[in-house]
DNA sequence: TCGCATATCGCACGTTTGTGCGATACTCAT
DNA sequence: ATGAGTATCGCACAAACGTGCGATATGCGA
């Protein structure tokens, strides 16, 4: 077991970057032995001609000038390929986190995290554990399910209202709908309204998204 | 905002069920209202003729006498769909994780897991996140690794339409994914118009349907 | 060098949406 | 027979959308 976890940071913000600084220097354990404002800079620190002895540990940070951080991730992979990589990020984006994720990440972590979390986290991944936020872990259980509930959010919707949502993913606005249906412009409104608030989405677009996960569009 | 989060405990263990009612009872924001020795005890006493008032949260263990807890999960979440399930359990079995999570648990910890971080995983979860052990987490991540997250089909949109895209179908107005993005409500304006433009429709449930047809989403 | 695609920013304006609040009527199970 | 779910209709209004017409800047291939 080494006895220091040499931490490297790739963190565009400078004041971010000394908040990591200031938590990693109150633990004995680990030390900051380098950081970058960028992802380029940290691979030409990492695979130039004199590489720099890799970390342990990178804290990657996904919004970054130039390389973004998920496009950097395998090339950091590849040029160190036994230091742990973690994503320390604002992004709660569920795409962004499937990526990191995909492309080898040991967890992911959101900036709203306390230095005591973020601490834990390098820790955990230090003894070969995943360290996932709450909130990131939920949307990774949520993509795992292969939709159990189908079945019964299926029924959830009337055949109307299965009629309309499919009008609406053709393109046509309320008005025509409600011309093709035979109904109402409000009677259309109101059906539409339903299907919002069964698939528990603000709009359009997210409730076609969601019709298409769970499986709603098929056949 | 509930003040009390009201704990059912499945567990066959009694020394273990111990452990959780004086681990809960020192909490004032937790409450263990019921305790099963099996799986069939429980179902019985949520679905029964006068069925108990649901729990906010199940705890189940997995090895039980009797059906398994991996069996009960789907019928409890039938039986008590707004309920959150959330494994206690031994076995750091990766197929039994795997198979947890598919059927809806919304959090995996072990047993080795402290009284504090038992607390901790049943306030996670009941704020919406997910709880997950680090060693389960980690198991998670490897078994996502594996499933290449599919891409390159997109010669249609750039990758910044992409993105876009991505975020109109969580349900994000322009106005968000300006913010998110960091760029001007017009320019995300443009993107969306360019979107229009290329997948030809004439709006955005439209082209998530179109996006979703021409296998752009696919995941 | 000259396009062409991409990415960015800007404004105006009519149209559409989403949602607040209603309402009536039919069916079906409790 | 009462309530829950469905289907229908109605209005008002702020917010958001779609599209007309611009613009500058970069990079890249012809």
């Amino acid at each position: 077991m080494d006895t220091v976890t040499r931490v490297m940071l790739i963190e565009d913000n400078p004041e971010y970057r000394n908040v990591i600084d200031m938590a990693l220097k109150r633990t004995r354990d680990m030390e900051l032995i380098s950081s970058a404002g960028t992802a380029e800079r940290a691979l030409q620190r990492l695979r130039g001609a004199q590489p720099d002895l890799p970390p342990d540990l990178i804290l990657l940070d996904l919004n970054l000038p130039g390389m973004s951080g998920l496009d950097a991730l395998p090339l950091l992979r590849e040029a160190v390929p036994d230091t742990s990589i973690l994503i320390l990020t604002q992004s709660d984006n569920e795409a962004d986190v499937i990526q990191a994720i995909a492309r080898g990440a040991a967890g992911y972590l959101l900036k709203s995290a306390t230095i005591k979390q973020i601490r834990e986290g390098i820790q955990t991944v230090m003894t070969g554990g995943a360290s996932l936020d709450p909130k990131v872990a939920a949307f990774l259980l949520k993509a795992m399910q292969s939709t159990p509930v189908r079945a019964e959010l299926h029924e959830q919707l009337t055949e109307r209202e299965h009629e309309i949502l499919a009008l609406l993913a053709e393109g046509l606005v309320k008005k025509q709908i409600a011309e093709k249906v035979g109904i109402s412009y409000h009677t259309a409104s109101t059906h539409i309204r339903h299907i919002y608030e069964k698939l528990q989405v603000p709009n359009a677009p997210a409730a076609i998204n969601k019709a298409y996960r769970l499986g709603l569009f098929e056949s």
